[in-house]
DNA sequence: CCCTATTTTTTCGAGCCTCGAAAAAACACT
DNA sequence: AGTGTTTTTTCGAGGCTCGAAAAAATAGGG
């Protein structure tokens, strides 16, 4: 059961919460902290003071933002880019891509790179992201004290721990522990996160005013996932990541699924499915292992412009959709959806079929108030949503005062 | 955003984990409260000793448990049962029945009543409710000022704030806010649930062994309802109560509902639907008013006795619930679930299919360690739930110490 | 029957933390 | 240069929790 607060909590969760302000508003001056806190101004200006001193904080010279109003100028508080870093790495279908992040959340430094993640061996998997990990932090330019935190991303099911990867489409291998092996390695604290939850995570910092409590990010690429924020939290299921849209399913019985069962939403709506359909292959065809983008874009553009199995194709995955998000939203009322991903630029394809499904569900009664924004570009998402992750990690790690601060903190407060 | 904790939240907060550990443990001395909140000796010693000066808390003799230890022997902390009184609504197909329960949770008077609810109008609907609540409260044995808060359950859609009843087939009315009108009406602070998430409430207090953090409570009856707990919490849509499992979509454009949409789950597992397929009448034939249990009873035993169209229907019920189940499950990840109502009593015509069904699903992975426990009766499991639910409310409200403390309280601490 | 070991509960002083009020600081405007 | 205005800091008061020690209440042993 929950546990009683105790004194010294407190504080923690006092500079957890000036953090998080910090971070969140940009440049905040004390007073506006002390108005979105709720504290009193003394208790900020105390708090602040602290973590100026351990160079978590900086005051922003006044100069900067050209203060029009009469009395004793603002001074705005910033997160202190040297306090700490990050590392992202996220790990999609034949690609691997990794980043350096400082404390404000500006990229210092990245690397991508191409493998083949269908026919690599465990070890190899593991052994490729372990080496491009240890390249950025041998970056001569790069304090490696200073990274904090390791969070990857990958395609597929994590647990509920952010520790494992239980299973991803990319690759055939299962339950590899790349956050125990990677803190193992190097002795900086990992996660493993799923993907399509940091593309959520993202949203919601790129467009608070959008996504803000309860949104929906669904992928719709080679397969179908989704991240759900649900109560300003992040939806996940009790063992795994879960919110595994794709695989609810949509016909009983049905189209052949790259997972193996039959009729999920994924396989009418993933790329395989639509390719599949559009080559009218039938249904128990096996799923192709990969559909490039490029071909997923000459696909649309033939859709677009003589119907025929191709327009088919698209209306299927539309209703495909639809269906789903009707039985999703029958356990959750609906939200704003955003689509990411190649076939997010079809999506006026999709549309139509998708809004008419949608109408014959529980949670289509206001269907043409359920707004869909669209992003094609799923990898940038990913990526920010890792950094986020990771640097909201470091913002509670770095609060609890004492002695076990973490390694990388410019001053410390030695009284 | 999330507010700051002002100084004076933190004796309100444990004062709260305090009242909470005593709920749940029963009996248990200052020792074990201190043990299960984390707190130390001294703050419990503290807290509960200004608890058991309002009036809230009482020292049972130390004679009751024959303490078998050789030190100072403990001292149990109970509820005082006089401290606080909460009443129950439950409005459900053509029943109405009310509790008044004292703050230790034993019953303290009911009433229950007939009525026409799928015929009555607004006006007479709401007015039996405020009758029968006034009848309750004009009780010569009770003290009104003790009556701290009025829980409602209705079958049907309520609104996230638990203040009005948006949709219920009970009734052709909508929209009646029914907790609002019990508060200006009695003055007597009221929400209004959904009754299968009570269920839920109940059977966690019932079974914490089983009904911990996950898991799920099913409603088998004319319409098929759902409670969710996940991570410990109830589960609610952004909008609505939400988790209207029976409407999750089985077949697109299947049998018709009686929500007028096609292919819901409860389309084919609802009684009206169980006995819509045993008597062979067809997927569009209209969904009968009302099942009554005896008829539903009789039905069960025929399937069992020969098989045949009702055996048939059993089955069809299950693949519904299965493949409902298994989009769920994708979702949320498998939970035990707790089937409840009528059609319970028949889980044995509608497991094996059900399993089957969920076997080709993802949630199915390890569909035979998947756990389901049957309870035919759920009335007193919706009451019990609403009890809990106000006692929690009341235990909520009586912290907060100072001025505003609630009427009803015994003592006062006027120091 | 008294004394001792044991366990629970209370008491007490110390150390933090937040708050409100007042003071100080830093500017714009006249 | 003086005044008004807004932000930030300072300071004392009041609360809360904690650890240690004391007090209370019993069982067991001689």
């Amino acid at each position: 059961m929950s546990v009683g607060i105790r004194h010294d909590d407190l504080r923690r969760r006092n500079r957890a919460m000036v953090i998080a302000a910090v971070r969140r508003a940009g440049r905040p001056s004390r007073t506006e902290i002390a108005a979105t806190t709720g504290l009193s101004h003394s208790t900020i200006s105390a708090i602040s003071s602290d973590l100026i001193g351990e160079g978590i904080l900086t005051e922003s010279k006044p100069s900067e933002a050209g203060s029009l109003k009469r009395g004793r100028p603002q001074v705005g508080l910033g997160l202190n880019p040297e306090a700490a870093a990050v590392m992202t790495v996220v790990l999609s279908l034949n690609f691997l891509s990794v980043a350096v992040i400082d404390y404000a959340g500006q990229v210092m430094s990245e690397e991508q790179r191409r493998l083949d993640t269908l026919t690599m061996s465990r070890e190899a998997l593991i052994g490729e992201c372990t080496a491009i990990v240890r390249r950025r932090l041998e970056d001569p330019d790069l304090d490696v004290r200073s990274v904090a935190r390791i969070a990857l991303a990958v395609q597929g099911i994590t647990d509920t721990e952010a520790r494992a990867m239980l299973w991803s489409p990319i690759t055939p291998q299962t339950d590899i522990a790349f956050a125990d092996i990677l803190e193992a390695e190097f002795g900086i604290p990992a996660t493993m996160e799923n993907d399509c939850n940091m593309m959520a995570v993202a949203l919601r910092w790129r467009d608070p005013g959008r996504y803000r409590d309860d949104f929906i990010a669904i992928l719709l690429s080679h397969g179908i996932g989704m991240g759900l924020v649900l109560k300003g939290e992040l939806f996940t299921g009790t063992h795994s990541s879960g919110g595994e849209f794709g695989h609810m399913i949509h016909r009983p019985g049905g189209a052949l699924c790259r997972c193996g069962r039959r009729g999920c939403v994924e396989a009418y709506a993933g790329n395989y499915a639509i390719w599949r359909n559009a080559r009218q292959l039938g249904e128990d065809t096996e799923p192709a292992a990969d559909v490039s983008d490029a071909q997923m874009r000459a696909l649309a553009a033939t859709a677009r412009e003589r119907g025929g199995p191709e327009r088919e194709a698209y209306r299927k995955a539309g209703e495909a959709l639809g269906y789903g998000l009707g039985s999703l939203f029958a356990l959750i009322d609906p939200a704003p959806v955003a689509m990411v991903g190649v076939s997010a630029a079809a999506f006026d394809l999709i549309e139509p079929a998708l809004r008419e499904a949608i109408a014959q569900t529980a949670g289509g009664q206001h269907s043409e108030s359920i707004s869909f924004d669209t992003e094609p570009n799923e990898l940038p998402l990913i990526r920010e949503g890792c950094a986020m992750r990771a640097l909201t990690f470091v913002d509670q790690e770095i609060f609890a005062p004492g002695a076990q601060a973490r390694a990388g903190l410019a001053g410390k407060n030695v009284a």
